[in-house]
DNA sequence: GCCAACGTTGGC
DNA sequence: GCCAACGTTGGC
């Protein structure tokens, strides 16, 4: 983390059928790609620094929850899956010499012992103001303040 | 599987 | 630049 930087921290989801916490305590370090939405490309292009704290968020599953931890271990760069036609997550609208989607790497911090389940976290007051828990929200990359995420903390 | 909410696209 | 149509997200 660099000098005089405040740790910041974020809430990313991900669908456990395309990618887990357990697919990436298996890893141990992956690029987060796929990401086409320009609000959380923005936090994750100009904002993530090295050194801060993620909550791994499932989502599209039966308990929708904080599942555990990660870490920002690069700067971000260039999503490279928008350039290859045959991936998923292919964009032909992205120029490598001017590309459209960024990304950055994260690595396995640890896995919580249960679930801290979206129902749990709907019920304190003290989050109301997560963009998470507003209605019809979608961004699958957030910020989470230092309080909030103190109070996470204390839930499991 | 349903569907509300929201983002993106593209015609005008 | 408006806005209708369409696609996607994601809880339920």
């Amino acid at each position: 983390m660099q000098a005089g930087t405040q740790r910041q921290y974020w809430l990313m989801k991900s669908e456990p059928n395309e990618f887990s916490i357990l697919d990436l305590a298996r890893k141990k370090r992956e690029p987060w790609d796929g990401v086409r939405n320009y609000q959380a490309r923005n936090m994750m292009r100009d904002q993530m620094r090295i050194g801060d704290l993620i909550f791994f968020y499932h989502s599209n599953c039966k308990v929708p929850g904080i599942v555990g931890v990660m870490e920002v271990v690069s700067e971000s760069y260039p999503d490279p899956t928008a350039f290859d036609p045959n991936d998923g997550h292919y964009d032909p609208k992205s120029d490598p010499d001017k590309p459209r989607w960024y990304l950055v790497d994260v690595a396995y911090v640890e896995t919580f012992t249960e679930t801290i389940a979206l129902q749990t976290l709907k019920a304190c007051p003290e989050l109301e103001n997560m963009p998470l828990l507003r209605r019809g929200n979608r961004l699958s990359v957030m910020p989470v303040s230092e309080q909030e995420w103190q109070f996470i903390q204390s839930l499991r």
